[in-house]
DNA sequence: TATGAATGAGCGTTCATTCAT
DNA sequence: AATGAATGAACGCTCATTCAT
C-alpha cells in the first residue's frame, strides 16, 4: 500500500533528513550520525533502511530526480496549448523546484559525487525524456520546418539556458518572473524565425 | 616573467599536478599526496607552498576561472565585427576549454566542493563580466531597442544555453560545430526579431 | 526428561543452533542473529533463554564438553578388559567426535574464545578424570611398578599425543585406524617396558 | 642490513606489541589503539608498517613459528647424539617457548583466527618439517625396523604428547624436568620394544 | 628548502542487546 | 512467551597536517 522506497516512516524520515543534509554540506561533508539525528533516529536504524551511506544518497537523488520530471512531464505532454505558456511553465517549474531544493538542484542538474552507473543511466533518461518533449513541442509548434536534431539541440538550448535566467549569477536567488518571460519570448521567437526562413 | 601565485617551479608544478589530480578525482577524493607524486614532490613540500588542501584547491580554481575568462574577453570586447561570429566563438571557446579541464569544468561551472567566499565572489565577478560582455554585445547589435536589462537577462540565457549544447545529456563528448550554429541562430534571430518588434 | 539447561524444545534448538553456527565460524565471528536463524526462531528469543552471547556459548561448551567425557568414562571405567582395546576406544571415541563436532573441537580442546573461570574450572576437572582413568588403566596394568605421578603423565601424554595422530598435520581429515593402533601399540610397550625396568 | 620484516625500530616495536597484546586477550579482543599504545606509537603509525590488523597479526605469528622451529632444528639435525636426550631437548624447547610466548602458544599451535592461506601453509610446512626430524630420529635408532610411515604416525603421537605433558591440564604452569623424562622414556622404549618385536 | 615518517581526529559500519508490541 | 525494529558503543582504517632532520 505503501510507496516504492523508503516507507514505513522511519525509512521515509530518513530520506527526507538525507536530503537537507546532503544539500546542505554536499555528500562528503554530511555524516551519516548527522542525518540519523536529523531524522531523530538512532545512526544504526539507517542502516536498518539503506545499505550504506553511499545508496542513500543514490536513493535520494532518485527520488529528487524523479519528482522533478514528474512535475514537468504532465504539463508538457498535456495535448493543445500555446508554446509560449507551457515553456514559461516549464521555467516556473524549474523555479519553484530549485527554492524546494535549495543547492541540492546543483547535484540533480550536474552531478556530483559517488554516483553510480544505475543514477548516471536514469539521470540520462530523465534529461533525454525532457530534452524529447520540448523538442515534440518546437516541432509541433514549427510544423514540418524543423529537423528531429535542430529541435534537439533548441530544446537542449532552452534548457539549459534556463538554469541561467532562473539562477542568476550568485546561484543564490531567484530570479524575477519577467526575466523568464523575457528568455522564453527571445528563445520562442528564435525558433520561428530561424526556422520559418530556413524552411 | 614571475606572477603572484604558485610560481617558483615547485608552486607551479603542484598547481599543475593540483588541476589534473582533482579533475581526475573531485576534491573529496583527491589525496594531497597523490598530487604530490604527481608533481614530483615531497608530500610535505605541497604545504611548504600551499597552507591546505583547500586553500591549495582554491588557488587552481582561480586560475582555472582566470584562464577561461581571459580567452573569451579580448575577442569578445574587440570592437566591430559579427555579433553571430563572436557568439560562435564563445561556444567554441567553451568547447575548447572544456575538452581541455575535462571534468574539472563540472567544479568550475557547478559544483563547487568546499569553495570559501574569495572564490564565490571571484567567479561571480567572472560571471557578471561575461554576461556584461554578451550583454553589450546584444546592445550594440539592436541598439536603443534592447534595455540594460533585457539584454542581461538574455546573456544568461544564452551563456548558460550553451553548455547544454556543448554538452549533450550525457556530459560525455562535445557536441558538434553543426549544433553550435544552430544554437547561435536561433539566439540571434530570437533576440533581433524580439526586440525589433518590442522596440 | 527435561535437564538443567535449554530444554523447553526452543532452548534445545537454540542450542543447536549455536554448537553449528559458532563451530562453523567460531566465537566472534558467529552472530547472535545468525544463531537465531538457524534455530528458527527470534533474534529476541534468543535472550529469553540465555542471558547473552557469551553466556550461550558458554553453555553450549559445557554441554559439548561433557558429551565428549560421558562417552569415554563409561567404556574406560568398565572392569576388566583389555588396556590396548580401552585406550583404542578412547582414539576411536576421539575420532568420532572430530568428526561429529567439526572444528567445534579446537575450541573445546584449546582455543578458548571468551571463556570464562567456570568453564575453566569444567573443562579442568574433565581433563583430570580422563586423565584419572587413563592412569588407573595404566597402574592396574602394570601392578605396583608405577607411581600415581608416573602414571599421570604418562596418562597425559597419551591423551595429548592421541590429538596428534588423529588430526594430522593438516587438522582437516582424521586418521586411518591403523595409524591409531601403530600409536597406542608405541604407547602400551612403551609403559610396560619401562617401568618393569624400573620396577 | 636489518632483518625481513617489521625493521626500523618502530616496525619492530609494533610487532613486539602485538605479540604481547595478542597473546594477552587474543586477536578479536585486541585493539589496534592498545597496540599501537603498547608500542608507544600512533595509531596511524601501525598502518604505516601493515596493510591492516589481519596482515600484523599474521606477519606476528609467521614470526613466531619460525622462531619456534629454527629453534628446534638446529639440535635434531646435528648428527650422532643419543635419541633419548634430542627429545629431551625438544621437550625443554618447548617448554621454554611457552614460557616465553605464554598464551599466545594456544595459537601457534592449534590456529585461531582469521588466518589465512599462506600462514595455514606455512603452519603445515614447520609441522611437517618437525615430524619428518623427529622421525628421521627414529628410524636412524631402530634402523630398518620401522616404515617411514610408522615412524611419522610415532612422531605426531610424540610431539602432540609433549604438549600434554608440559602443559598439564589447564595450561597455566609448565611440567617439571621429572616428567619430560618420563614422557620420553616411555616413548622410546615403546618405540624400540614395538619395532624390535614386530621386525 | 625539502622531505616523508609520524600522528590522531574523524567517520562508516557492525552487531549485541533492549523493549514495545 | 516471542518477536524484530531500534539503538549506540565500539573499532578498523584514512588522510590532512606537522615537524625533526
Amino acid at each position: 500500500m505503501e510507496g516504492s522506497r523508503g516507507e514505513g516512516n522511519k525509512g521515509r524520515l530518513i530520506l527526507d533528513a538525507a536530503r537537507r543534509v546532503f544539500a546542505a554540506t554536499g555528500y562528503y561533508q554530511a555524516r551519516v550520525e548527522d542525518i540519523a539525528r536529523e531524522a531523530g533516529v538512532g545512526k544504526g536504524t539507517v542502516y536498518e533502511y539503506f545499505a550504506s551511506k553511499e545508496e542513500l544518497y543514490l536513493e535520494m537523488l532518485l527520488e529528487v530526480a524523479d519528482s522533478y520530471a514528474t512535475g514537468v512531464r504532465g504539463e508538457l505532454e498535456e495535448a493543445g496549448g500555446n508554446i509560449r505558456d507551457k515553456l514559461l511553465f516549464t521555467g516556473r517549474h524549474l523555479c519553484s523546484f530549485l527554492a524546494e531544493h535549495g543547492q541540492l538542484a546543483r547535484m540533480v542538474l550536474q552531478d556530483p559525487g559517488p554516483i553510480n552507473f544505475k543514477f548516471k543511466a536514469h539521470l540520462r533518461t530523465i534529461r533525454r525524456d525532457m530534452v524529447k518533449m520540448v523538442a515534440a513541442l518546437l516541432t509541433a509548434t514549427v510544423p514540418g520546418l524543423l529537423s528531429q536534431e535542430d529541435a534537439e539541440v533548441a530544446a537542449r538550448f532552452f534548457l539549459a539556458g534556463l538554469a541561467g535566467v532562473v539562477y542568476p549569477e550568485t546561484m543564490q536567488s531567484l530570479a524575477p518572473p519577467e526575466d523568464l518571460k523575457t528568455a522564453v519570448d527571445v528563445f520562442v521567437r528564435g525558433v520561428s524565425q530561424c526556422f520559418q526562413q530556413k524552411g
